[in-house]
DNA sequence: CGTGGTCTTGATCAGGATCAACCCAGGTGG
DNA sequence: CCACCTGGGTTGATCCTGATCAAGACCACG
């Protein structure tokens, strides 16, 4: 006879305010413990690869992933970071095409699997829900066309800065007010389209502008207003 | 007593197979025909603004939108032309935001308008409906990803093919083999995201290389194949 | 220790942006 | 009818941002 597995996804997390999930019925969440299943990542390991057909949508749980699409010379680009709350695969699932991004786990990842049935069934059945999931696309369909306005018009100093700033309002700050979130300058390079050396001379250029404070790949923002000032928003 | 307006909005393109509205049932037609109403805009005028409330979307009937962003700078980001059959600012109705891009008519056009209580009605309603326009816009948010990848690591002659391929899939030549739409060279670069004299160089060089045959704004596709093999997909 | 990954700095190069003229066609109004 | 204007389109010259190449420095770790 087969047992429970201890521990199934923690359900509680779907309610949180700005979950796309904070909608689903008591009926629902029955129905969901059943097919959803949690699972860890660990850093470096991949959720799902650009090109291959994906079968469900991960809802994480804790840990940060990073959304990539790698370009024909092979370089990546950063579509975004996807941290607790956020669920990742769903276009894949409801565009019905192969996966157009490579989910790559940033930091030891927790997610709680949602099979593609499940979610298309969540869809037509409640109203509420879909109504929570159009929002979030058509949020993040906003996000990425202001992104294409930034790449097409802004300098690479002003995309940095701006970057700069999501970072801090996505991921926030630590007691000793440096980013939460730290990356490579390979990482921030391929997030803002540009070479990692001049993520390099921009940041030190920053620094030495007592904007940001550098400790490896630490940063801490010392004068908001000019880094404001710099994104030129 | 106020009489019918003579011509209400022609509700047979809602059943076309692309169509979001294709699952849409007879009793909500019914409904909508009370609420949607035709509106005719002359080439040049606006259908909504940038930073604008809306109140509902447009169903485009014939002619062709250009929906674009302005930059901090002034200079405007053309995200996509819209033709008849296709859906325009739901974004701004769903996400419940300000219009983030201007909506511009780029040849006379007949839209279908639908208030925004209606469109979110009907999501909440009718599933298969909902489940149609969140693949719309996953559709729409994986072309958005593949833009940025594009824009930040492909050269403008590499964009600048891509786009002339994308404007022959999306608007078709004629009888003489030139694309359907003309665009300025300004509208082109503005496309592109580049600077006008670019788009100018660059065509007459693809002119000069036999890939393309210009007549004033007209352009016609002389070699397929090489032009695909400079986009470099 | 050696080794691989990351970070940094300097030098050079090139893709495109910008600036400046000029052409051309199609209105418009005196 | 013609002078004028305006909005594209084109071409050439120049400039500059940012990419690329090259070489070390600085770890962290087996």
């Amino acid at each position: 006879m087969k047992t429970q597995p201890i521990t199934g996804c923690n359900f509680e997390s779907f309610y949180k305010p700005n979950s796309v999930f904070r909608h689903i019925l008591q009926n629902e969440v029955q129905q969901l413990s059943g097919m959803a299943e949690p699972m860890t990542f660990k850093k470096g390991s991949y959720i799902y690869h650009e090109g291959s057909r994906i079968t469900g949508c991960h809802f994480i749980q804790s840990g940060i992933v990073k959304i990539y699409k790698t370009g024909t010379d092979g370089k990546e680009q950063i579509i975004r970071f996807a941290k607790p709350g956020e669920l990742i695969g769903f276009r894949s699932v409801f565009s019905n095409e192969p996966a157009c991004t490579t989910a790559q786990v940033h930091d030891d990842t927790l997610t709680c699997f949602i099979p593609s049935e499940i979610m298309i069934n969540l869809v037509k059945t409640n109203g509420n829900f879909a109504l929570d999931l159009v929002h979030l696309t058509c949020k993040e369909l906003g996000e990425a066309n202001e992104y294409i306005t930034d790449i097409a018009q802004k300098t690479v100093r002003e995309r940095l800065a701006e970057i700069l700033l999501q970072l801090k309002n996505n991921f926030g700050i630590d007691h000793e007010q440096f980013l939460q979130i730290n990356l490579t300058r390979e990482e921030m390079a391929n997030l803002v389209g540009t070479a990692t050396e001049s993520v390099i001379r921009l940041l030190s250029e920053f620094k030495d502008d007592q904007i940001i404070e550098l400790q490896g790949r630490k940063i801490k923002i010392l004068n908001l207003a000019q880094l404001v000032k710099t994104a030129n928003l």
